[in-house]
DNA sequence: CCTCAAGTAG
């Protein structure tokens, strides 16, 4: 709903009111739901006293719907205060309320306080049902622990539950950002073996792995075929391609494909505004970002947290730190909820322009306020300190991570190297390469093709020849082959897997018109 | 009319 709509809904209510119409307790939770998709929580709990005025009792829809709107705001207390008060009023939380909790809880409160909600779930005698199951599949997926969303989905089986689309979906991507490609492509295939169907979802999953490694033209023509085949591409398809083609300095393709998402009559998003007008900051072209920006407005979309970011990213791209700090501290007046990724931004822009004092400063508030950091913000300090061959102190930042359990990256290890060898301390360096080598191993080349082109090249040879005779069943069993093997396959296999099991949709135009 | 899956930012 916009808020333009959402106007129109309040005349009407108004309207029906003068005509002695009143407003029955799903009119009430129509409204609710819109204002708080608006994030506009306030008029939302109005409501809610409105309908308690006009001698309604809020049900279970109200309730968890209000939730959802404090979950998303990480008011995570008040929702779960909720439940008490609707119990009260002998309103029982249902498992949709308890997912609702569980997740916002996952969210802002960490796993350990999500599960103990589980268990108070089951203890009310509410059974976790599948959408429980996915909840927890996708945090432990999101925490990169594809072992324990494993166990999950085992479990979930075991509790009666089929995993359907959502828990496949989710996933398939977890593995593609563990850099885990044949257990992703093997869940695709168990996904068609179960009678899944793959859909929108999948798709935009598997584009924006070929994305992320620079297979931009696998990506684009994986679209096409997909569209060819009756799969629709959406708003995030063309908003993946774009942040592709901005990634890979093809910024007239990236436009290119904004218009013809346009013109096809797709309506982007926040997201995929914050995509082009982060795209076209990078690239300085400064006028055409804000007329985005404009844009954005003008369609009565909310710019949101990312959106805010970007632009303070852009301000510091471009060199005008100050105006970014400008920025920044008028946003935050205007209840913008900075961030981690907002201090990073602000950090590195703060070191790439030499003050290093500032930065640490900001870190130091950051810390007192007791506001997240991450290995980012460290590896960003870390890399500065490294810089100015102050590298007594970038350890002891190395040990402050890990004590707060924050794990080394490529980016840590490469800066710590590097400065070892800059030092001449040679002996210590190896040492740290050869943990780099250990602890990230599918971290060490930018370009992960080339890592999998190291793979077994006769696997992969054969399974791309039985793909292109559409072989799908020798394709398969060979792959199995080399995954037992723990033989890993150039990427070009793995494309060509993926294809093939991009099977024919039933055309959309023939699925509704059947209905 | 309520819950879960994709894309933003180092």
């Amino acid at each position: 709903m916009h808020k333009g709509q959402l106007s129109k809904v309040r005349e009407i209510l108004l309207e029906m009111k003068d005509n002695g119409v009143s407003p029955n307790r799903n009119t009430y939770n129509i409204l609710v739901h819109g204002y708080c998709k608006l994030r506009w929580l306030k008029e939302a709990a109005e409501v809610v006293e409105l309908i308690k005025a006009n001698d309604m009792v809020p049900d279970i829809w109200t309730y968890t719907t209000i939730m959802r709107g404090l979950c998303e705001e990480g008011k995570v207390k008040e929702a779960i205060s909720l439940r008490d008060d609707m119990e009260s009023l002998r309103v029982m939380p249902d498992e949709v309320t308890y997912n609702t909790l569980i997740d916002g809880c996952f969210q802002w409160r960490g796993s350990v306080e999500a599960f103990k909600l589980v268990e108070k779930m089951k203890g009310k005698r509410v059974k976790p049902n599948a959408v429980t199951h996915n909840i927890m599949v996708k945090w432990y997926c999101k925490e990169g622990k594809m072992d324990e969303a494993g166990y999950v989905v085992a479990k979930m089986v075991e509790s009666g539950f089929l995993p359907d689309c959502f828990t496949y979906n989710t996933m398939i991507n977890g593995y593609c950002k563990a850099g885990n490609l044949g257990e992703a492509f093997m869940m695709k295939d168990e996904m068609g073996r179960k009678g899944i169907k793959m859909d929108t979802f999948t798709v935009n999953t598997i584009v924006h792995k070929l994305c992320v490694e620079k297979l931009l033209k696998e990506a684009y023509e994986l679209t096409v075929k997909a569209a060819k085949r009756g799969y629709i591409l959406d708003e995030v398809t063309y908003g993946t391609l774009i942040m592709g083609y901005f990634k890979n300095d093809q910024t007239n393709k990236a436009l290119k494909l904004w218009d013809e998402m346009k013109e096809k009559g797709i309506i982007p998003s926040v997201v995929t505004y914050n995509t082009i007008i982060g795209g076209l900051l990078h690239f300085l072209k400064t006028d055409q970002a804000v007329d985005k920006l404009n844009e954005l407005l003008d369609k009565g979309l909310a710019p949101d947290e990312a959106t805010c970011n970007i632009i303070i990213h852009g301000f510091c791209w471009e060199g005008a730190v100050e105006n970014s700090f400008l920025f920044y501290n008028r946003m935050v007046e205007n209840s913008f909820k900075s961030d981690v990724i907002t201090c990073n931004i602000l950090l590195r822009g703060l070191c790439k322009h030499g003050m290093f004092e500032k930065a640490f400063n900001l870190f130091n508030t950051w810390i007192i306020k007791c506001k997240p950091v991450d290995a980012v913000t460290y590896n960003t300090l870390i890399s500065v300190l490294c810089k100015e061959g102050k590298l007594d102190e970038a350890f002891d930042l190395i040990i402050e991570m890990e004590k707060k359990k924050l794990e080394r990256d490529r980016y840590t290890y490469t800066a710590i190297v590097g400065a070892l060898t800059h030092a001449g301390r040679t002996e210590e360096a190896n040492k740290f390469m050869s943990k780099l080598l250990e602890s990230c191993p599918n971290m060490i080349s930018e370009d992960t093709s080339q890592m999998l082109g190291s793979g077994d090249m006769d696997y992969s040879e054969q399974i791309s020849n039985f793909c292109t005779q559409g072989k799908y069943k020798e394709a398969m069993k060979l792959f199995q082959e080399s995954e037992q093997k723990g033989v890993s396959l150039n990427i070009s296999a793995y494309f060509m897997l993926m294809d093939v099991l991009l099977k024919r949709r039933k055309s959309i135009s023939k699925e509704s018109l059947s209905d």
